[in-house]
DNA sequence: GTCTATACTGCGATAGAC
DNA sequence: GTCTATCGCAGTATAGAC
């Protein structure tokens, strides 16, 4: 291994410190009451350091957002890889995002409840990023292909994902009674059947 | 008219003055990035006059949460006397809450869009505030007098006031291609089949 | 009750030693 | 590359005249 591999490989462990701890303290507090000095407490890596890292407290955001959407997107193509029909890639796709949340919480809190565009001045809103974007792909083509009746698209998206994401909310605010997956079977062939053919 | 009336609706005055250009600025551009000065110059009140109607900042926000929870509960009530069905009952809130995102956006946005909890501390999250609580018990008394099916009655609210608390986000994000009301017809027929017994 | 001027604090960001 | 020390400033809140 050469001196530059193990540097960058250094390199790269730093940062994913900062932003784990930036994920967590941005999911708990909020971007605004989270200071730089409790990034540097929470993550035990010096103000220098993580300006030597990141220009400034907003490329933290814009580093933490981008890997999240690459990290979503990712679920989506692997589904999109081993299912055919819509009504599976949907499916599987409201399951990955429960799975997501009972595992990585601060994620989906993150992803869906921040005021990205507050902090993030030219960040489009969370419904038009790019898992977002694909996920009603997936819907359209399910229209296309005779899966899913002839409806506004915009609402068929609604009908098939706007019910797992509210009770992904519910759950991230803690209102909910039981674990998301005891509420999945009827809430997908609720789901299902206002749209299907 | 009395002088301490007088000095009481002038009292109201400037509050309603500093809450209504509060409302303007923290739904454009959130409660961290407003600053007192910001509100000085918006409103025309000075600082001092300001600190001596309100506490502090936080109570501003308070204050405005307050009245805009009443103006929705208003809203419902006012609603719930002139129908008795809960079919017509929920209808009616959709289009009334269409109506207010529309006429009044500032106000949706900062009711729906706000992450309340980041700056009001003691805050519940606002789908357990008291509107959205009535909006559920309108649900749930569909379903004890059998308009409604049978069903978990948080999927029943999501299915019914879901899709259009949606369509509302998706309004003030600006990626709708169509007016709100356009969306009605198909939106309301489609929510409600999906419930109905 | 309303204003102007200002005190105080805590944060984001930098400098410079190691 | 990492650290400690510190600068400059924005922003909340207050003091005190009118």
């Amino acid at each position: 291994m050469t001196a530059s591999s193990v540097m960058s490989v250094r390199r790269l462990q730093v940062r994913e410190i900062v932003l784990d701890s930036a994920l967590y303290l941005f999911a708990q507090k909020g971007y605004f009451n989270t200071s730089i000095p409790d990034i540097v407490r929470h993550s035990g890596v010096s103000t220098g350091s993580i300006y030597h890292h990141f220009s400034d407290k907003l490329e933290i955001a814009r580093a933490m957002y981008e890997r999240h959407v690459a990290q979503m997107e990712r679920l989506i193509s692997d589904i999109e890889q081993y299912h055919q029909q819509a009504e599976a890639r949907c499916r599987e796709i409201i399951l990955a995002l429960f799975a997501l949340t009972e595992k990585e919480p601060m994620v989906m809190a993150y992803m869906l409840h921040a005021r990205h565009q507050e902090f993030m001045p030219d960040a489009a809103p969370i419904c038009s990023s790019r898992p977002f974007l694909r996920m009603r792909e997936v819907v359209v083509s399910g229209m296309r292909n005779g899966e899913i009746r002839q409806m506004d698209a915009m609402l068929a998206a609604v009908c098939v994902f706007g019910g797992a994401l509210k009770f992904i909310q519910f759950h991230l605010d803690g209102i909910l009674e039981k674990s998301l997956s005891e509420y999945f079977d009827e809430l997908w062939s609720t789901a299902w059947a206002s749209v299907r053919a």
